[in-house]
Parts: C-alpha cells; structure tokens; sequence
DNA sequence: GATGAATGAGCGTTCATTCAT
DNA sequence: AATGAATGAACGCTCATTCAT
C-alpha cells in the first residue's frame, strides 16, 4: 500500500468514526457533514471524496459495528467450553447483550438501522467469507441435531433478543437486563426445542 | 357541539389524516410542517393552532392509530367463542397482525415509533379509561390461571410479534406472514406456558 | 359616564398597563400584539378597537408615565419650600430622578423614548392645560429675575440629566447616581448662571 | 494577502456597507438579513459567514464609525494650533459635530447605540492602541492642570454634546446647531473649570 | 362591541452541495 | 487530492391583521 493510500484510509477512517461519534452521541437527524467533517479536522468537501452522504457513512458504520459484535462474540465462544447447540447460542447472545449493555448508544445507533437483510449479510472477519448466518450453521451441524426451518429459527431468536433488550437497556422498562435475561434464554430454549425435528 | 367547533374538529382531522398519509409515503424526516398545512388545503399558520409541532402530531398519530388496532381487535374478540388464555391472546395478535398487514404504511409507521411506554398506556375506547395491559390482565384473571411476571410475559410476546411481524410483512424476509404465522404461534404458546405457575 | 363607556374605559387601561409591563419586562420588540391582549385577558381583535398598533400604545404610555413623573415632581415641590430658581429646578430633577431610580424599566422605557418634542408636550394634571415648559415659565416669573434664550436652557439642562442619569442608574458607569448628583447639580447652577441677563 | 483574502475582505466590507445603508435608511427594525445580503448581491448564506447576526453587524459598524469620527477629529487637532485644555476638548466635540450634522443618518445610528460602554472603548488607529479616554487624558497631562473625578468629568461633557446635538441636527429643535453652538461650548467651560483643583 | 380562528408573508437560520483555487 | 467559500432552497416558526360569528 502507497503512502498515499495509507493517508486516504486514515482520512476515512477518521471520517467514519467521527460520524460514529456524533451518531451516536446526538442523533443522525443532528448531525451535519459540516459537523463530521470538522470534527475528523478535514474540510467540508473532502467528506464528499469518501462517501456519498450521511447515510452512506451510516450503512458502513452498522455493518463495522455489527462485524465487531459478532466478532466478539465468535472469538470469546472459541474460548469457551460450550457444547450443547443451545449452550452456544445462548452464549452468543448473552456475550453480545453484554458488549451493547456497555454501550448503550451503540445500541441505540445499531438497533434503529438492523434489520433483517442487513443482520444476515454481517461478516465475520478471520473466519474466511463466513457471515453470521454460516456461524450458527455450522454451530447447527456440529451438533450433529436435525432442525427444520434454521432461516427462521435463528430469525425469531435474533429478533427476540434484539427488541426486549433495546427497551431493558435503555429504558430498563418493563423489566430490568438482569430480570429480563433468565426468561429470555429459557425462551431461547423452546424455540430451538421447537424446530428441532425428533424422528 | 357548536358549528364553529365541529369545523374545528374538521380541521384537525384534516390536519392528522395529511400528516398519516405524507408520513407513510415520504417519512416524518421529508416530511414539512408546510407539506402537512397545505395537502389539508389549510395555512401554514393554522398547523400551529392545533399541534405543538411535527413530534406532536406524531405522538396523535400513534396514540390514535394504536387505540384503532385494539379496538378492532377487543371487538372482534368479544364476538368470538375464543376460552382458553392462549387462544384469546393469539386471536388479538393474529387480528392485529392482519389489520398490519393490509396498511404495510401503518405497520412501517407505529412499529418505528413503538415502545413499550408507549404501547403499555394505549387505551381502549369503549372500555372504561382500559388500556392494553388491563385487557390482557383481565383475560388472564378471566383464565382463573395462577402466573408469575405477567408485566413480562406480555411484553416478550409483544415485542416477539412487533419485530418479527415487521420484517415478514415489510420485507417478506426471511420468511412471509403466512409461514411465520405457526411457528410464532406455537412460540407464544411456550412463552405463557414458561411464566404459568402449577403448584 | 354611561355603564359601556365605563367597561370601555377597564379595557382600555388593562391593555395599557398590560402593555407598560411587557414593555418594560422584555421589551417592546419582543412583545406582540397578542402578549398584550392575553395579559389583558381580552381578546386579539380587541386591541385593535382601541389602539392602532404597538408604537400607537407604545406613544400613549410614554405620555401617561412622562406626565405621573412630572406631576409627582409638581406636586412635591408645592409641599416643599425652596425659594430661589435654582432650587426649585434642582428640587424637580432631584425628584423625578429618584422617581426613576426607584424603576429603572421605566427608565429605560422612557428615555430610549423621550425626544424633546414629547417632552416639552406632557402636560401636567390638575394645572389647567399646562406642560413642562409652563411650569418652567412659571418659575422663572416667580422668581423676578431675567434670561435669554429660556428654551434652550431648559433643554440642556433636560437633555444633560436625562443622559447622565441613565448611564448612572442603568449601568452605574462611569459613576454612581449618587456619585454623580453633586456635580450634576452643580453643572444645572452653572447652567443657569449662564443664560441670566443682568444689567 | 492572497487574492481570496482580498475577495472575502471585500465581500465583508460590501455588507458593512449594505448594513450601514438600510440601517440608517430604515432602521434596525425594519431591516432583515435578507435585505443586507441581496443588496450586498450576495445570497443570504453569506451573510452568515461574516457575522454572527444583525446586532454583531450593528455592534462592528458602531465602532467603525466612532472610530472614524475620532481618528479625522485627532487628526484635525494635531493639525491646529489650539493649546488650552477648553480649546482643544471643544475643538475635538466642534469637530465631531460637524462631521455628524453632514451625516445625520450616522448621527441618528450612532447616538442611539452609543452607551458610555461603547464610547470609552472606542480605539484610535494610528495611535498605538489608546482609547477616546486615554486621548481625553493626554490632553489633560499635557495642559499641567491638575482635576479631581476626571473620568466624571468627560462624562457629563459628552453625555451633554451627544444629546443637544442629537436634537439640534435631527430635529433643528428646539434649537438649531448653530444657536446651540456657543452656549454648549459656553457650558463645556463651565464644566471644566468645576472638575479643576486650583490649591 | 367583542371574539379568536385563520391567514400567509416574512423572518432567522441551517445545510447539502458545488467548484474555483 | 484537498480545501472551504459560496450558494440558495428549504425549514420551523411568529405575528400583525382580518373577519365571520
């Protein structure tokens, strides 16, 4: 890489996590190129070299920040010594809930802007080409177990977990993270129980 | 009621129905308080005679666009032959998710302005001052069944439906309303069965 | 007066003393039209069956408030017993100072609003039709003695206090108001002395 | 200065200019941003970039202007002969008047903007960053006189030459400037010799 | 006479975007 | 590639004024 290039990749990122700053700390609606540029100390209209507009920089940062979490979360399983397929899930779930419980203006920020399409597409970096969905994959298959529907089973789990700790997290209402988790992963348990085919 | 306050309430509901229906089409973001006055051939000047601002108008909508979807769906259910707890329950959502389903604008609307505070105070006309939770109190006190944590039981089945209905009806992904609908169904059953106490 | 005349009569007054303190409180560019009314407790449209606009109540106040000044002034000095000219003025500017440092809104209220035509129109009450300047008059005759020029020396004497006293009292910059009183009045002695004829 | 700075230097002074102009044409009040910019021919925007808003503009054309006045009238006075401390202070406010009866837009502009505040900080080009007030002393220091309450004396001087003239030019009322003309000066002396300590 | 709902021109201000340097 | 001055459309909001009741 040129030393060109290497200046124009610090510039970027410079950008991106202004933004993310900013995002994060007052909103997207209040948050101006004028204000990112500025506080990346670039001009105005170096913004434009780099991204589109504000939304573009917002899509790059959910999938960054999404790609972290599940990194995160795939390396400290690694550490771990869980077997059971629900064990696993479960852990992921609550490594995850953990890291944005910490930061809950991420959480905020990522919750607002995840759907589905873009959930399914996060990649896991280390992992060759591997995304979110490959993981529980093959968290599926090395269980050795027989699941009908997986697309859905982790969709109703994914969804689950993202709604009920949005609002514990940030509104500790109705119920606080640490009330909320027990049920939570109890229902985790039934749904997985739920697909699973039992000849 | 006098003339003049029947064109007052004329004006009003004018002023609520171009707001619905320029939020849905273009999003609260593009949409202008100028935009709301002038598709209800009214002056800009009159908005601010009857709303605080766009927010304002905003929270009308949801109050009065949630309220909607209860009612439909407590009326419907009073002339149903619907008895046990789960079956009650499941008929509102299933009523309310149709209802979702047929005004995808609505759905997109309330579900991004949906939060627990919100949803827990939404009151049901024809019900004395009731509002959702005392509907769903009140089917499980009619059940005669014994359960822990209710506060939490309703909220996990409400944000499980809210977020998965979402995306199935928005973006028929991962999978569609119709192949949703049993397994989500199924998982509510578990869910109140997970929170029931037997002695 | 008949009964309507006398309700015309509250209404009027409500609005202007409605409209003395929002001037005086936030000033009148920040007043509208509408503050005054609803201060009054009477209707927008109301105002306008009796004033024309701001600047029409705004000119009838300073009249009103110019003349309380003066006839305060007046009606002291006839309780007091100085003798010569020069001690009579004094006694008046003393009066009316005191009368406005006691309000420095009204002060303020007045002064950015008193130009010397105004002035040398308010009219004092309970002396048949007569203004400041008659009563200037006046106590020039009274006191036997001859000058020239007696408009202009009632002016700088006006225009001297009226300036000085207003940096004095709002700012208390350069000097204090009691700090600057002696030599104020000494300044009006010397003034006097100047436009004295003697043969 | 590079050739931008030359632009933006010019763009600033086009709108000082347009300010000072519809200020004084119709007053502060009835002149908006707008109206500074286009006749400026600059879009409104610009107008953002060089000032705050219509008060910042009002508060740097008051001090450019006052300094203008001070600076011609020093320079007039270094250019006579005068010697005594009453002939040079009066030949400084005879100075300033004139300039200020050809320009009675400034005049009015000026004086009503002009607080003790303002005027004493006025700075002097050309004289390395003294003041009105340090002019004012130099004068004094150089006579050999010696006076108590120097800055109360200044004062009352230009407190008294601010408000007849303002009359006198605007209004030709009650007096015209030149019947005030000598009698002010007459009391300028007054004035003067009232402050000195004679031992 | 009194009301206050309605108007719409006008304001200050922001900001995405362009483009000459 | 990088800058940041310039733009001007667009916004939210205010308010004097009118007029039907």
């Amino acid at each position: 890489m040129s030393k060109l290039d290497e200046k124009k990749k610090l510039k970027q990122e410079a950008l991106l996590s202004s933004a993310f700053k900013l995002f994060t700390e007052k909103g997207i609606n209040n948050t101006s190129i004028a204000d990112i540029a500025s506080s990346a100390k670039l001009a105005k209209g170096t913004f434009y070299l780099y991204f589109k507009d504000k939304y573009d920089i917002r899509d790059r940062l959910i999938t960054n920040q999404g790609n972290r979490l599940f990194e995160n979360a795939n390396k400290a399983l690694l550490n771990s010594e869980y077997n059971t397929l629900e064990d696993c899930v479960i852990f992921i779930a609550d490594n995850i809930i953990d890291q944005l419980s910490e930061h809950p203006a991420l959480l905020k920020f990522i919750s607002k802007n995840l759907s589905w399409a873009v959930f399914s597409n996060i990649r896991i970096a280390g992992r060759d080409n591997m995304n979110c969905m490959d993981i529980f994959e093959e968290l599926i298959d090395k269980s050795g177990r027989k699941f009908r529907e997986k697309n859905m089973m982790i969709f109703m789990i994914v969804e689950l977990v993202n709604s009920t700790c949005h609002s514990a997290i940030i509104y500790k209402s109705p119920v606080t993270l640490e009330e909320l988790k027990p049920d939570l992963y109890k229902t985790i348990r039934h749904i997985i129980e739920q697909f699973e085919i039992t000849d």
